[in-house]
DNA sequence: CGGCCGCTTGATTAGATTCAACCGTCGTGG
DNA sequence: CCACGACGGTTGAATCTAATCAAGCGGCCG
């Protein structure tokens, strides 16, 4: 990111309650459209821990992970954010530093900004929004009970099956292409461990590895192993 | 709870403000001015999963657990509110069902109920309380992202301290008085691990025990244990 | 009095972490 | 051009934490 300043992306902006109201459902991108965008290679921060925020960021390609350091810097990812999805939203109105960091999952994502100030304007001139907001922040709210029950109930193989259900459907049903290392840092557990998951699953057929790929061919089997 | 019409407690809708002002502090209780106020005993529930909300309702004595059944019906305790925290309003605003459970944690525990329609009414009448629900959930959706990097990534020991260091405080640093699987539920352990470890604090001196009632002596140890 | 419930303890098992080593790839610099 | 080192991935073995199973205890209520 650096410290040159930002310009916002006035497109983005005037698409945001089309964001709301679609409740993080993707919205279409179209590069001429957009006034600035921001290239981001694998790793590449995009906010981090402590930081007081400028601004929020939509994604417009790849994948943005959002993550915690625990423990002996031992990554905790928290969410994972596709293409339409807005992030930093909620350091921007809490009023608070950000409490998580946010990073590219893939090399080539893209993100555009828009400064808090536009933000603001925009979300104080506009009722609707507003309404829009607490609605989609309370729904959110809910459901980290059932993300916090998953995690602390399920056992790592449970969670590791629930992971990659979600990736799955984060790539759009084609093949996961994360590190290991980031796989594991979603489910919560060591890299070997989850390797040698991914090895069970292979063995019993429920995926193809190939690489750094994973391909899913039992959905279902999946499902069975995440839900005990 | 039962079925009979609850009628909103007037003076608590005329203090909800302040609720939101002081970030969950306490609302200071005086019995006579509540019009209507709800007495629970131990494990008596005040709303659950699946059901649709009818109002929100604010703890004025005792505790209140919010928690989650898992795989096997276990519990997962999310959260305990202590006098003058809201509870429900999250699915009020949200306008979907519960997806938690509410129950008292302590026999004698008090509560009050506001309908949803007089707590929409206030709401939408008064925009400073709208824009301090944004930033409230806000707030609260940051803390979500630690309190999961602790449930994942700390031991059942740590999270143990860390449940008596919150607990400590929820009892305004007096004795502690929940029942052992209640504890075990909010660190997310088996009971019998749970009293092992309060065994081991004991052994330590780190806290003293009689029957249900576990007082901290070594606050600054329980630290040390929490944060490795 | 009998039975249930919450609490406790012991023994065993299973799940997952940790440590150590090795491999292949890729990029860099001599 | 090759050597080297870094990094991501993988495997094996040892260890440890925590869950599970089984049983016993004490108090309280019907």
């Amino acid at each position: 990111m650096g410290s040159t300043a930002l310009q916002s992306c006035q497109f983005c902006l005037s698409k945001l309650d089309l964001f709301f109201i679609d409740n993080k459902k993707s919205i279409a991108y179209n590069a001429d459209e957009h006034s600035f965008s921001i290239l981001l290679k694998r790793n590449e921060v995009i906010f981090s821990e402590g930081k007081y925020p400028k601004g929020i960021f939509q994604v417009h390609k790849g994948l943005v992970k959002i993550f915690k350091y625990g423990k002996d810097g031992k990554e905790q990812i928290i969410q994972i954010c596709k293409a339409g999805e807005i992030i930093g939203f909620r350091a921007v109105l809490s009023e608070n530093p950000y409490n998580v960091n946010a990073a590219a999952l893939e090399d080539n994502t893209e993100i555009c900004f828009i400064s808090s100030r536009d933000f603001n304007h925009y979300k104080n001139s506009n009722l609707q929004l507003q309404n829009r907001l607490i609605q989609e922040l309370s729904t959110e709210l809910q459901e980290w009970a059932d993300f916090v029950t998953d995690m602390t109930q399920r056992t790592v193989r449970q969670r590791t099956a629930l992971a990659l259900i979600f990736l799955h459907e984060a790539y759009d049903e084609k093949e996961i292409n994360v590190a290991r290392e980031d796989l594991a840092n979603m489910v919560g557990t060591a890299t070997e461990s989850l390797i040698r998951l991914i090895n069970e699953f292979k063995k019993d057929s429920i995926i193809t590895v190939s690489a750094r790929k994973i391909q899913i061919l039992d959905f279902s089997a999946l499902k069975r192993i995440a839900e005990d």
